[in-house]
DNA sequence: AATCATAGTGTATTGTTGACACAAGAGTAA
DNA sequence: TTACTCTTGTGTCAACAATACACTATGATT
């Protein structure tokens, strides 16, 4: 929790860069060691979490915003975004406005306004991220999907609904190219599937499938030192990927 | 366009009442006579064409918002209606900058601001609608998908996204509930499927297919009196129909 | 050398999709 | 009445995709 001082501060500065009424959240999703993760912001306050979110300068295009945003909590650049849905419940911040309303006067108070939120997920390389708190938060932390905190606001809602359109996606477009290492074997895929479906899938079935798409290359060294027979590299083939992203894969019509 | 004094009052009522910076654009379906329809606005500026939109209330939800402007456009309540994506470049509105940023100061002038659209489509039928033109319009008229006018601003790319996305839609949801009367024949509904996707289906395929999703029943009676073998008539089942709008069709993993 | 865990590959069965042809009903014109 | 035409209803076969399942290969461990 801020200090007034600090809070009409940060309102001052809001009020003159920021467009008002509408904010943007983030559900940046990563992989690592066989778990889907989330990046979340732990506040100073104690239990209290939220997703990486922020505003939108007044001349700023929206993904740009969203980029930047990113940037701030991540370090990367350049991240594979999807706008996937706007929260507009007018009682989606009560939780701020209670907390807030008696700390500055509605004028001056950015907090108490109304707030539309623009949902992006993002899909990033899970070892590329340096997670990095912002002003209100005490940690930035990746969080495993099964062992999620209870979220301020609607951020639990927003993060189901990017995770069901993270799901129905994965129906007819390829994913993982920015989930992934550069270089990974076959059964990493699978897993990686696995974990966003929440279901087991056939080995051989998936191996054949993933391949009939067209969008891997396989190296050629396998890799070394594992306990095991030592699996194929695979990477993507980007320039299929690509194609495939925006033609998406067949089903339907 | 307005005089300046009708301006004024818009503006005032406008920022009175309205969420700021933020609109909402609709971009209705509708099928007649073998057509897939939209409906538009014709300004009273000759050659200025829009689809339906308006401003949200301060506390208004965003989907009754669009559901609100659209009763004023079609008379129709409880529309189907989704949310597709948010337009926020902010160039956007480079036009209607443009066009009203000599008849009142910044300050005081609502076109001049910047606004993010948060673009809705929906599905009627047809003949339900009783299109009704705003204050802005001189008309509300249905258009031919393949007849389409300039549109102003950015609505040209409004309606195609909105299309994508409906026909994205086709391959995981049932539709055509929405667009097509109580009762209807299967060769009605594949000239629906055909106009969305501008593209010949195979009769007996489509029927086939159809059926198996388990949406439709058929009723007793064939419609009498074409001039051919009469069909059977089919209504959509609604408790399925429903039950595969929130789990949709198959495809995928 | 035997064992274990994991990886690679093939095949038989079943289900789905696409292409296609013929029969049936209802009007129309000789 | 009959032949014709238009449209609808239905069935089949072949190609392809998805599923289930079993064996072989490799590298580390004992």
């Amino acid at each position: 929790m801020l200090t007034k001082k600090e809070l009409a501060a940060y309102c001052d500065n809001a009020r003159e860069n920021y467009l008002p009424h509408i904010s943007i959240d983030c559900v940046v999703f990563g992989f690592h060691e066989g778990q889907l993760k989330v990046l979340i912001l732990k506040m100073k306050n104690e239990g209290e979490y939220y997703l990486p979110g922020g505003f939108m300068l007044k001349r700023e295009p929206i993904e740009m915003a969203a980029n930047r945003i990113l940037k701030e909590r991540t370090g990367l650049d350049e991240i594979f975004l999807q706008q996937f849905h706007v929260f507009g419940d007018p009682e989606r911040s009560k939780e701020h406005f209670e907390m807030y309303k008696d700390m500055l006067p509605a004028e001056e108070n950015w907090f108490t306004n109304r707030f539309l939120t623009i949902g992006y997920y993002a899909l990033v390389d899970f070892c590329d991220v340096n997670p990095t708190p912002d002003q209100f938060s005490a940690e930035c932390i990746w969080c495993d999907l099964n062992d999620l905190p209870e979220f301020k606001l609607d951020h639990a809602l927003i993060l189901k609904t990017a995770l069901d359109t993270l799901r129905l996606q994965l129906n007819y477009q390829p994913i993982g190219y920015n989930l992934m290492p550069k270089e990974f074997t076959m059964p990493e895929l699978q897993k990686l599937y696995e974990t966003i479906l929440d279901k087991k899938l056939d080995r051989r079935n998936f191996q054949r499938r993933m391949l009939g798409f067209g969008i891997l290359s396989r190296l050629e060294s396998p890799r070394k030192g594992g306990a095991h027979k030592a699996p194929y590299l695979y990477s993507f083939d980007l320039k299929n990927y690509k194609a495939a992203l925006t033609e998406g894969f067949k089903g339907g019509w």
